[in-house]
DNA sequence: GTACGTGCAAAACATTTGCAAAATT
DNA sequence: AATTTTGCAAATGTTTTGCACGTAC
């Protein structure tokens, strides 16, 4: 199982040409501009099951709508995105996985796993998008 | 503006008896069985004005739907919440905050949000899954 | 040659919306 | 009486699925 499939492997190239979160209908528009030929159905379930291989990294963004990016990190690391547009920066927190296992563990949890998303304005956007949220520049 | 009807009130006091998070169709579906008729667009509606006031929690499940709850915490705080039964802990964390906050500094980002839950087994499913997931006891 | 993958269109979901009727103030 | 809210059904948007056909092995 699991055949080297024109589709995966065009799936899998135009993700590693990818910098930020994407959702599986904008990956879809984006290989079908570039000429590539593949059902939108084939690139849920690849990006699906890529997913599931830990090969990908999944966000479920605020409305529902699931996101996919090829990490760096294969291991377990969280993700400070950009709000306006997207830019992605992976980091690690010992410390703070130390302290989520210590109040699971207060309240007698186990198998613990967690979810966590940064969301804010990268440095480009911060003082434009202040600027926007006062309706114009002083 | 916000009237007090009898479903937005019949909404709130069907909330206020649940214990973990609910979808909007199953708080619905459990009005239905308690003999109040209110249209599911309207549980939709209300839910959706009340966790904007800040009167209930939202939690994105992993499919993407969106989970409700009111909260005891009126403030900023996080959830540990079991895989199997929907029991739900709050917590804080105040050092994980000042740690995120700090990340995200390190890396310029502003107006800083997050989303942090945290899954697990609670004491009343935890060895029972566990066995379960070996096809049952040695 | 056979089983798995693909493509399409239809189906399945959760959620939103338009609009007339009903209820609140 | 004015205006918000409701209820229903239709619309929307994402993701899944059934099934015939194509393709990797």
């Amino acid at each position: 199982m699991q055949r080297n499939t024109r589709q995966r492997a065009a799936i899998l190239e135009t993700l590693s040409r990818q910098e930020d979160f994407r959702s599986a209908q904008q990956i879809h528009e984006q290989m079908r501009s570039d000429g590539e030929t593949v059902g939108l159905a084939t690139v849920y379930r690849n990006l699906q099951a890529l997913s599931r291989s830990g090969r990908l990294d999944v966000l479920v963004a605020g409305d529902g709508e699931s996101l996919y990016r090829q990490c760096e990190d294969t291991g377990h690391h969280h993700h400070l995105v950009c709000r306006e547009c997207g830019r992605t920066v992976e980091f690690l927190a010992p410390k703070l996985e130390a302290s989520m296992t210590a109040i699971a563990q207060e309240h007698g949890f186990t198998e613990v796993d967690h979810t966590l998303e940064v969301f804010g304005l990268c440095t480009e956007h911060a003082a434009q998008s202040a600027a926007e949220d006062e309706g114009g520049t002083r």
